[in-house]
RNA sequence: UCCCUAGUAGCUCAGUUGGCAGAGCAGGUGGCUGUUAACCACCGUGUCGCUGGUUCGAGUCCGGCCUGGGGAGCCA
């Protein structure tokens, strides 16, 4: 008999009906009347699944009074409508199996609430809590959504590479990657020798997959990537990771306003997905995480995303009777208190900021003909802020190589770069979405390292 | 990196003007019950983050360090 998965037993109409399952043991009561309830799950999906073990079966003392949180069961036995309330149907075990026991006095994981502190230093065990089984389950929902929505818009998957040659975009701190002895590098005129290293150059981790996704979008069309990222930033925030997962499409004969709408339809379409499709995890994040998260994310879908040109927004934010900590002025950053009182205070909906002074944007974004401007595009969602950046990419040859040497960049980098638009340049766009900030938004948890695996931050890479 | 803040039992936390180290939960034992964050009774649990100092005496006061959390900057 093929085993089944929680998830089909508990959405199945059929009664009766023999059936294998494993799983984990969740919590155990017993009924001295003759027989306990054992709730396992197996992290098909949130609920798990009731089995009513008889003492009559052979190892009931022996065994299955000593099940605790954690350990590993097979049950095989009859699904049947439940007796007792609470739950639809249960399994009315004929046969339990233990597969592997786990000490209750040592298994770190109790029957209750956990701090997330806490369970991140057991990251190898917190994935069998309701928490980070919701949270997992989720994100690979949502992965899956991202590449449905390209794959049915006519876009191609491309692998942009992790290691890189160049310090592209000079986009933060990178991690270097090398085979050379640390203790004793070899050196020529007092410097490091890269020639002797694995690439025979300087080599670092990707800090973004762009400038590689420009090129096949220059020969493919539409083209996304979506892979790991790398930044060796000091930062100690609940949103920021030295490795994170970015989807990042790129679009040719494409401008910006078919690129903030492209970007405003893959978020709706992807939050729309993880509703339907993962509602059981949806409404435990409702009741524990943040009780207003379905509503927010409804919302989302359901508005128009406003667009504002940068602009218009300083204009907005200076006659803001709202006391902000920093000056507002034309030129420089918004500040996050900026972006918050625009998407929840004064739009209460997405907003499309547009059009960004060009001294704070980098080099490759698209001069626009004021010449003070850039066609770039930042998507603000109301209470966390910045979720996509995007710009128009600079195609016109003369105007990007200016800009190369105004920003001070090494041109011989970027030499292909260049090149791009000496054959057959043609407008296009693109944006980046942070993958798992985009998680923390839809989960509602309000730390990144609590939505990914094993979280990478200054001085914690352990697992 | 900067500002604020915290570190006490397996977990979550309390700990008074500096004077014998505490509770709830989890765990164990027994009772009760078609139970479902079950309930009732009893039982055990400590390098008070590390280090130096002040003091007759430090979980408590002071310095340094480590680690976590919140916020900021940078960004995704």
């Amino acid at each position: 008999m093929k085993r089944k998965k929680i998830s089909g037993l508990l959405s199945t109409s059929q009664r009766d009906i023999d059936i294998n399952v494993y799983g984990w043991v969740r919590t155990r009561r017993d009924s001295k009347g003759g027989f306990s309830f054992i709730e396992i799950y197996d992290g098909s999906c949130f609920k798990g699944i009731q089995i009513i073990a008889d003492s009559s079966l052979p190892n009931y003392e022996q065994d299955i009074q000593k099940l605790s949180a954690g350990c590993a069961v097979f049950v095989q036995g009859m699904l049947v409508e439940s007796l007792g309330s609470g739950q639809s149907v249960e399994v009315q075990a004929k046969k339990i199996d233990v597969l592997g026991f786990a000490d209750p006095e040592k298994y770190p994981l109790q029957k209750k609430r956990h701090s997330f502190e806490f369970l991140r230093q057991i990251a190898h065990l917190r994935p069998r809590t309701n928490t980070f089984g919701a949270v997992s389950r989720v994100r690979s929902a949502l992965s899956y959504a991202i590449h449905s929505f390209f794959q049915e818009n006519n876009f191609h998957y491309i692998h942009t590479p992790i290691i890189t040659g160049s310090d592209c975009e000079g986009a933060g701190e990178m991690f270097r990657v090398t085979t050379l002895n640390l203790e004793q590098p070899p050196k020529k005129n007092g410097q490091v020798d890269y020639s002797h290293d694995f690439f025979a150059k300087a080599s670092y981790l990707t800090v973004s997959g762009q400038l590689e996704a420009e090129i096949y979008a220059l020969a493919l069309g539409n083209v996304y990537t979506f892979g790991p990222t790398f930044r060796a930033e000091n930062s100690n925030t609940s949103r920021h990771l030295a490795e994170f997962w970015m989807v990042e499409p790129e679009m040719a004969f494409c401008d910006l306003k078919e690129d903030a709408e492209t970007a405003e339809n893959f978020l709706k379409y992807i939050i729309k997905h993880v509703l339907i499709n993962r509602k059981d995890d949806m409404e435990f994040f409702n009741k524990f995480i943040d009780k207003s998260i379905i509503e927010k994310l409804e919302n989302i879908i359901s508005s128009e995303f406003i667009v504002l040109s940068y602009t218009e927004a300083v204009k907005i934010l200076k006659s803001s009777k709202f006391n902000f900590s920093y000056p507002v002025q034309w030129g420089h950053n918004l500040q996050a208190e900026h972006e918050r009182y625009l998407a929840q205070t004064y739009c209460r909906a997405p907003v499309v900021l547009i059009d960004f002074p060009k001294e704070i944007k980098p080099f490759y974004m698209r001069c626009n003909d004021d010449n003070k401007t850039v066609a770039a595009m930042d998507i603000l969602f109301p209470a966390i802020g910045e979720i996509i950046g995007g710009s128009q990419r600079e195609e016109r040859y003369d105007i990007l190589k200016n800009n190369m040497i105004e920003k001070k960049l090494n041109l011989d980098e970027y030499w292909w770069y260049l090149e791009l638009r000496e054959y057959g340049t043609v407008p296009h766009a693109g944006f980046g979405l942070g993958f798992d900030r985009l998680i923390q938004f839809v989960t509602g948890m309000g730390n990144i390292r609590d939505v990914i695996a094993f979280a990478r931050t200054p001085k914690n890479a352990d697992f």
